[in-house]
DNA sequence: GCCACTGTTAGCAT
DNA sequence: CATGCTAACAGTGG
């Protein structure tokens, strides 16, 4: 997500809308349909993200909010490029030969236009947890207090703590040294450490390597990542541990497949 | 063909 | 409230 935004945002900046098709209605979940006329003539201002939501700020106190879920892609690409097969929106700019597109093939992913200066207030980001690269030792301990859910299902959870996803969460936690279903509040001092440190160095080295790209996930310019190629646990499933040379399990917690290292990966008092 | 699985989460049940 | 499971959808691979 913030790979796109990154390789994203130098791209769209100053570019004038000059017109836009939507090609899958249900995408736009604005009450008004035609909000999206509004666009047009409207310059990019700044592209951000908050949690998972992609934000982009546009003249006219306009904000598009995108939420990508399972299978949403943004790609920037010239104009003559052929479209893909579940290309969703489509905008076009002023003097410019290439376009926005946006591609969903589950068609989970949402588009929410609202004012600029109401965005922060939304409901999509109101409900949102803090920033984990924005938080202190301290607000991160405060967090687990009085948590009994599972470390994996908190990390998780976007109003815990907002952004994590399924693989960056089992990727924290085996580099944490700790077992997905420990209850948050089992945590002590040295854990939460681990944990807190673990979170930011693993989303630091995400970053560094641009992502993880499984299947067909890119950037905004079609550009894979390379995270995947450091995955310690996710998706290797019987394979060697990295560290100790046991057999990396899974299990499923709500309905997702988490993967740990039974070993490096101990419960806490069961 | 059938079944399990998929960078997610809203909505519902407990 | 907090927590956990299921469904929404379309495609892929065994």
């Amino acid at each position: 997500m913030e790979t796109i935004v990154r390789s994203l945002s130098p791209r769209l900046q100053g570019l004038r809308i000059s017109s836009f098709q939507l090609l899958f209605p249900p995408l736009l979940r604005n009450e008004n349909k035609d909000v999206l006329e509004e666009l047009v003539g409207a310059r990019i201002l700044a592209v951000r993200r908050r949690g998972k939501l992609i934000l982009i700020d546009c003249e006219k106190n306009l904000t598009l909010c995108f939420h990508l879920k399972m299978t949403g892609r943004i790609l920037f690409c010239p104009k003559q490029e052929p479209l893909e097969k579940h290309t969703r929106f489509i905008i076009s700019f002023e003097d410019k030969k290439q376009e926005l597109r946006f591609g969903d093939v589950r068609k989970f992913g949402s588009l929410l236009l609202v004012p600029t200066s109401e965005v922060l207030e939304s409901e999509e980001l109101r409900s949102l947890g803090p920033e984990p690269l924005e938080l202190d030792f301290s607000s991160f301990c405060q967090l687990f207090k009085g948590r009994s859910a599972r470390l994996k299902s908190l990390l998780l959870d976007q109003s815990f703590v907002a952004g994590i996803g399924n693989i960056y969460a089992d990727e924290i936690l085996f580099r944490a040294r700790l077992h997905p279903l420990t209850p948050g509040s089992f945590l002590r001092k040295p854990a939460l450490r681990r944990l807190w440190q673990s979170t930011r160095e693993t989303l630091a080295s995400a970053l560094a390597a641009r992502g993880s790209s499984i299947r067909d996930y890119t950037d905004a310019l079609g550009k894979e990542g390379n995270f995947q190629n450091f995955h310690q646990v996710y998706g290797r499933e019987s394979l060697p541990c990295s560290s100790c040379g046991e057999k990396i399990a899974r299990l499923r917690l709500g309905g997702r497949s988490t993967f740990f290292c039974p070993r490096c990966q101990k419960r806490k008092r069961p």
